[in-house]
DNA sequence: CTCAGCATGTAAAAAGTTACATGATTTA
DNA sequence: TAAATCATGTAACTTTTTACATGCTGAG
């Protein structure tokens, strides 16, 4: 009686599905969730190692010594560990959390009350969502070209709709500032 | 020469934040949490003790033995601990990251191959989107009402924002998935 | 040929979660 | 007055980050 495995961490299921594109370092695992994940899930340089570790030790992944100079071990899905992110990939469930510390310091502005800062915070981060967005909308008819499989544009398509959003917001937030501002020089 | 302190982990200024309301139990720093800002930050449950261990002996927080028949220890900022928080309340840097498991699984759909499971998580997730959509519209003129303070409706706008932006996202994309699925009845 | 940066990884430290425990308070 | 739930917290475990180390490779 197997009893049913416990479920992954959700960053172990990216790690695997980025074996699905094809066997390769825990090195190009991080290289290739750089290119393509990073914007909705993201860790530090080194945790793969650790993935990898754990993985290969519970049996979702192996790995193989690489020829070459130096040491490099290159990883693929076991059937168990393939069996397990295309059932992730199946099931309906997912958790999403936003960390963002720019809302926290909205939450507070009224304790640190400098309402220059708040608004130097809003007009870079309004430079930077700016940026991505129009990256993004450079980028998306490429990925749209790819009739075979139109996933990835929709996470991009996402990231879109997820922009305007932003950028409407800091507009709109910017605007109650300046009234804000100009009603204090006004009265005060 | 005191070197410049290390900075928190940006979980620990927002739980310095909330001392910034009132003294209270790390306890009812949870609570307040969920309350106000566990839309763009939060964690288990029991982080708060460790968090209130760690900002304690750091010397950000101090505690005082509450009366009572309970034990229960009240918190509140120190000095160093009030100077540490506005001081990271006023810097405009901040750092967001979404995690999205959602995301995920959508960039990798073309593995999984199984049209009828995302289509359930996307209207799964359309409903929960419109749900606390509703919700945020219903509640934001009554923070808005609050002139004093008008920080805490500009982060119920953002959420405003957002699912709104989900949302158009979720049926520009069940649309998406409805042509393809179509086009492959009539064409397989 | 050397320097910068890419590729590869390890070890120690820190943060965060899970599971457990239990006193107080309300409610049926 | 028993059961449920709120309030409070600890201990053990797991995950994640930080700091370090070092071979390889291409540019100048």
């Amino acid at each position: 009686m197997s009893r049913p495995e416990k479920p992954l961490p959700s960053g172990d299921y990216a790690f695997l599905a980025m074996l699905l594109l094809a066997p390769m370092s825990a090195y190009q695992v991080k290289k290739a969730m750089q290119g393509s994940v990073s914007h909705f899930y993201s860790a530090a340089h080194s945790q793969v190692y650790q993935q990898a570790n754990r993985l290969v030790r519970d049996g979702y992944v192996r790995e193989k010594e690489a020829p070459g100079g130096r040491r490099t071990r290159i990883l693929s899905l076991t059937p168990k560990g393939r069996r397990a992110v295309l059932e992730w990939l199946r099931s309906p469930e997912a958790e999403d959390q936003l960390y963002s510390e720019l809302l926290v310091k909205v939450f507070f502005a009224a304790y640190s009350d400098d309402p220059a800062a708040m608004q130097t915070m809003l007009e870079r981060r309004r430079e930077e969502s700016a940026a991505m967005l129009a990256e993004y909308e450079q980028f998306l008819p490429v990925l749209e070209a790819a009739k075979d499989n139109p996933y990835p544009a929709m996470t991009m398509s996402a990231g879109i709709h997820f922009y305007r959003g932003e950028l409407a917001w800091i507009d709109e937030t910017l605007a109650k500032l300046g009234a804000t501002k100009r009603r204090r020089s006004v009265s005060g």
